[in-house]
Parts: structure tokens; C-alpha cells; sequence
DNA sequence: CTGAAAGCGCTTACAG
DNA sequence: CTGAAAGCGCTTACAG
């Protein structure tokens, strides 16, 4: 018994240090005694392999924990799919975000494809610096919600073959396919539902006019005051806010306009940081049910508070399986040309946008 | 003057279809006139390369629009890093998930790696098939929130070469970090925290018992109401419900307890949707004020609220930046033994939890 | 049904 | 400073 160890077994034992590397299939292929074609037959299920020798493949592979790699495999075949597809989003961490990234998963994963993502946070130079980082990598399409403002740069990503849809906001020029919310039309909405309440002295309370579902849903607002310019509204710059990015901004706004001279009788808030800066004012002055509020985004808790509150809801899930249909369709071979879809939103009545002008 | 196509220049025109290929270095090189190993040169920016042929071979690059094969590098590189990591979590629509998962990428994106994610939804077959997937695809890590009860599977991809983290619940055997909360010291000291304000009847509302995470929290509780026998702390097998999964549960429970003959005079609840579904039980009765709550888990809109929601919030964001942390030194060889931290929460005193015994 | 050769896009190791 | 050869782990295309 020898207590030296010898070289009779070269690719046995950890020669490389502590972390033995991945076997390969040429070493599967040795231990199983088969050549190396014959294990990638085994691994891609190749139906015409006798029976005996898969089970001798299956063993060596399991014995020394094989895993194929994909990347490899993509190399020299056909079709070189990664099956893996690029998200990029604002926040990840942020519940529209998360919501679009969950229901994109979820097609995806049906179809056994992987989800890499990024969070943006409305950088144009983040967003070409993560679109080279997923194309290196090679992903098969790529869903974006923009932060840049010039997307020609992606013309040749998808000339080279990688499908690209836009999610909740236009591509200019439009290069691809987008989803996007109904901003305009339900801001209008909204605006209606408080104007039918008796409302005619109606805030609106709204973030960066920079950004371009704001400016669509202050001009939905303003479609609806207009509309009703006959009845009494009034179309006052003083009751307008924009630029809000904080709950903190939202709540101070609202409660300044509240304490002003010609304070409104009802407010509808734009997005939902400003949505739950609003809510905590009126609570906090105490006037939450004497001032109607209608929000542009859920928010959490909504039917919880007293009243509850009345949003126009986007369908986040619904966008994000929407562009993912729609980019897997491209990813097949559709050609037709590139068109935005655009998925509504919902009203939902929850009593803070039913109180009636006093 | 020639106006039929010839083929003088073979690979210049789309001879392919409509969506030409991705160009390869090869053709780099035979348009900058230079060999293959130089445009690899400039790729890689190795320092002493001829300044003329750099430009030349990025002004070639440019022109096809040239990206690198990451995954064609990498198989003939030594360290055949992907720069990817994995990370599997419960739900990326969840909060908790979504938090830590941005933590991560944060960590990660200064390093120049991506993350692949994936839902599990606490199904353990799905976690296995999922690492799986991953492997394949070559992750330099993974993080994962076990949805399984025995890691020893991973031991192999351990060896492989592979790191990986836990993240919320230890692994079994303790097969690798983990980071988690302080689940049973947590919600001891928000127990703690009711009987010192007077409370004396403490109703413990919990998940289901099935859950580890969820066993330590009713510990805690049990904990606190043991150490307090002495001055009156009743532990009443009928202040005890478990099993609540959803804010309807949870609201019916509280309803339910509230209208007993011996009612609790505060709640201590082990989730976020319990505790949304006590809170608004409370509202509902009118008890809101006068029946005490810590919830752990913290929840949004718990400011806004009337009474304040008083919780034990879990630092999502420091446990994803610690488990990122962790996984990356082991990725650079760190071969400490395994062991669990603790991520401390944090009691936020809001109203709900100072209100007194009657 | 099985396997030896060539090749995927790139890097390493080695000459010049 | 530059390049021709061999090789990474696998698949394709072709013989047997």
C-alpha cells in the first residue's frame, strides 16, 4: 500500500489547488468510454443513441457533475440563441419597475429564457452603457424603458439581430415596438370623473415637465378643464404645480395651495410619490375628506386610508407581458413594421375622488 | 458603369437576408488590412500597439459596428469569468425581494457585472432548476433565498468553482454564507416594546408556522411574554393565530379577536400583509387608537397612517449589499469557513406601538 | 447508431 | 510591435 500519491491517474484528483475546475465533455466522454460526439448526443436528447451507452453517459456525467455549458454550445450552433433576453428599467427596486420585470419574467420564463436586467435611473449614458453590456453578452432582445432621448443608436443592434421593444415611453424615432400607458386620455379621466363630482376649481399637482408622460398627462388635465370651460372651470395657472419629485415637495405644495386664497376644492396628482405627498397633507391639516383627490399610479395602502384613495391604476403586469409578447414575436421572425401599443389604464373608485365640491 | 451586383467584394453586402450578422474580428482585421490578433489587441487595449493601426482598427470597428463576443472570450481566457452573477428570490415584484435585488445590482454594476434573476415562489423544485439554469450560462455567483430544504446539491457547483450566498433563511447544512435578519431578537424587543408601554394581553398574528423565518419570529414573541410572566403577561393559547397568509386573513383574524370575550389590548404581527390586514381591521372597527400594533416587516404609507404604524423594518438594501459583498469575496478566493450574519432591524416608533394599555 | 475532422469567435503561448 | 498556430467546449457536416 503506497501512502504517496502517484501520476497513474493524471485528471483524477485536484492536481489545480482546492477548487477542482467543471469536467468537460471530452472528460465525461473518456470516463464513459464513448467518444465525445456520443456524450453530446446524450446531453441534446438525440433520440437514435443506444440505450446501453446513454446509460453509461448518464452516469459518468452525474458521477462527475457535468453541466453542459451554453455558452459554448451557442459557439457553433445554428441559431447561436442565448436564451437569455435584457431588461432595462428605471429602478428595480421600484414597484412599476418591478411589477413590468415580473411579468416579463414570467413570459420568458415559459419559454425557458433568462432575464437580465439594470436599472437605468434616467441616465441616457447608463442606458448605451448597459445596451453594449447585454449585446456582449449577447442577449436575444432587449426590452427598454428609455432614459435617453436619440435611439437611432439602437438600429444596428437590431439590424445585427436583436429584437428591441420600449416600455412606457415612446423611442424617438420610433425604432421599435413600444407599450405604453394611456397617459392622456386617462389623466383626462380622472380630471372628468372630479369635474362630474361638481369640482371646478381643480390642482394639478405634477412631476418634471421634462419628462414626457408628464407633459401628456398635464395635457390631459388640461383637455378636461377645457372641455368644461362652459360649465365654470377654471383653467388658473395658480392652481397648477409642477416639477415635484418627492413626496415632501408634493405635501408642501398642496399645503400651500390649501392655505392660499382661492384654494381648490380638489386635486389630481400625477404620479404617485406626489399622489402620496397629497394624501399626507390633507391628513395632516385634516381636510382629507372636504378635498377630492384623484392620482395618476396605485399607490400602496389606497383602501386601507380613510377615504380611500381614487387612482387611475396603471397595468404594469400588463405592459410588461405585453412588450415581452411582442419582443418574443420579433425575436421569431416577425417583420412588421414597428407600432406603439398603448395599454389603459383603470379608474378605480375608492371615495377620495367622490367627494363632492362643497 | 456596372448596375448588376458582382462579387468582387464577398462579404461586404447583406448576401445573407435581410438581417445581417453580427461582424466577427476576422472581418475587423481584413478591413483594417491588419491580422486578427490585432484587432484583439485593440479590443483588449493592450498599451503597445502601433498608434496607426489602432486608429485604423477602430475606425474598421465603427464601420461594421463591431461589439465583442463576451462568451467566445471567455472560453479560451484563463479566468473565464462571465462577469454575471444570479440571484434567485422569492418574487422581483415583491418589495423585499425588489430592495434587495437593487442592493445587489449596486454592488455588482461597479464592478462591471450584471445580475440574472429569477422568481421562485417558494417552489423548491423550481430553485433547483433554476441553478441549473444558471450554471449553465456560467455565473461567476450566485445569491440565492431558499425556497428548498436541503442544499447539499450545491456543494458540487461549490467545488465547481461557483460562490454562493444565502440571503433571509440559512441554508441546511450551513453549506455556504447567509445573511439574515434578526428575526427572534427582532421581534422580542417589538413585544418588549408593548408591554413596556402597559400591555399585558399581547396577541401574536403569524404566517404559516412552516416557514423558518416565521418559527423564530413567534419564538421572539414567545420570548417576550415569557420574560414579563412575572408581571402579568399572559400567554393564552387564544391570542395565538398562525397561519395568515394574505391581508384578508389577517383582517378577519384581528375582527374576529377583537370581538371575543378576553380581546387583546395590542397586536404584535409577523409579516407585512398581516399587518396590513390588522391595520385595516383596526380602521374599520374604529379601534385604531385604542388597540396598540408593531408589525414586523415594515410597510408603506405606515407615516401616513393615523396612528403611524410602529415596525421592526428589515434592512433590505444593507442585506443585499452584505450578501454582494460576501459573494464577491469569494469570488476573488476568499475560503473562510461558512458562516450566517445578522443584518439587525430597526424598531421605528410611528404612534401605533406607544399607544397604552386602557 | 457512432466517431474523426473542421469550425464557431475569440485568447494564449510562442515566434519573428 | 505584429502575426501564424493551437486551443477553449462545444456543434456541424460528413464518413463509416
Amino acid at each position: 500500500m503506497r501512502t504517496v500519491p502517484d501520476s497513474e491517474t493524471p485528471a483524477a484528483d485536484g492536481k489545480r489547488g482546492p477548487a477542482r475546475e467543471r469536467p468537460t465533455m471530452k472528460e465525461v466522454a473518456a470516463l464513459a468510454g464513448v467518444s465525445l460526439k456520443t456524450v453530446s448526443r446524450v446531453v441534446n436528447e438525440v433520440p437514435t443513441v443506444d440505450p446501453a451507452l446513454v446509460t453509461k453517459v448518464r452516469a459518468a456525467m452525474d458521477r462527475l457533475g457535468f453541466r453542459p455549458n451554453l455558452a459554448a454550445s451557442n459557439l457553433r450552433r445554428g441559431d447561436g440563441r442565448t436564451h437569455t433576453v435584457g431588461l432595462l428599467v428605471e429602478d428595480v427596486g421600484n414597484p412599476f419597475s418591478a411589477a413590468v420585470h415580473r411579468a416579463v419574467e414570467d413570459f420568458a420564463a415559459q419559454r425557458e429564457v433568462l432575464v437580465l436586467s439594470s436599472s437605468l435611473d434616467e441616465d441616457p449614458e447608463r442606458e448605451r452603457r448597459m445596451v453594449r453590456a447585454l449585446v456582449d453578452r449577447r442577449v436575444d432582445g432587449l426590452i427598454i424603458v428609455p432614459a435617453s432621448s436619440d435611439h437611432r443608436y439602437l438600429v444596428a443592434e437590431q439590424e445585427a439581430g436583436t429584437a428591441v421593444v420600449f416600455v412606457d415611453r415612446l423611442p424617438t424615432p420610433l425604432v421599435g415596438d413600444a407599450v405604453v400607458t394611456d397617459n392622456r386620455e386617462a389623466s383626462a379621466q380622472g380630471v372628468r370623473h372630479l369635474i362630474s363630482a361638481g369640482h371646478r376649481r381643480i390642482a394639478y399637482l405634477g412631476d418634471t415637465e421634462s419628462l414626457p408622460t408628464a407633459r401628456d398627462r398635464y395635457a390631459g388635465y388640461r383637455d378636461a378643464i377645457r372641455e368644461a370651460a362652459a360649465r365654470g372651470c377654471v383653467a388658473d395657472p395658480g392652481l397648477v404645480v409642477q416639477g415635484l419629485r418627492t413626496v415632501e415637495a408634493a405635501d408642501a405644495a398642496v399645503s400651500e395651495l390649501l392655505s392660499g386664497p382661492d384654494a381648490p376644492t380638489a386635486l389630481f396628482t400625477s404620479q404617485n410619490l406626489v399622489t402620496i405627498g397629497a394624501v399626507q397633507a390633507l391628513h395632516r391639516t385634516g381636510s382629507q375628506h372636504r378635498v377630492a383627490v384623484v392620482g395618476f399610479d396605485d399607490i400602496p395602502m389606497a383602501q386601507v386610508l380613510d377615504p380611500g384613495v381614487t387612482v387611475l391604476a396603471q397595468q404594469a403586469s400588463e405592459i410588461g407581458r405585453l412588450a415581452a409578447q411582442l419582443l418574443f414575436a420579433r425575436m421569431a421572425g416577425d417583420t412588421a413594421p414597428a407600432r406603439a401599443h398603448v395599454v389603459p389604464s383603470r379608474l378605480i373608485q375608492r371615495g377620495s375622488g367622490e367627494i363632492p365640491a362643497a
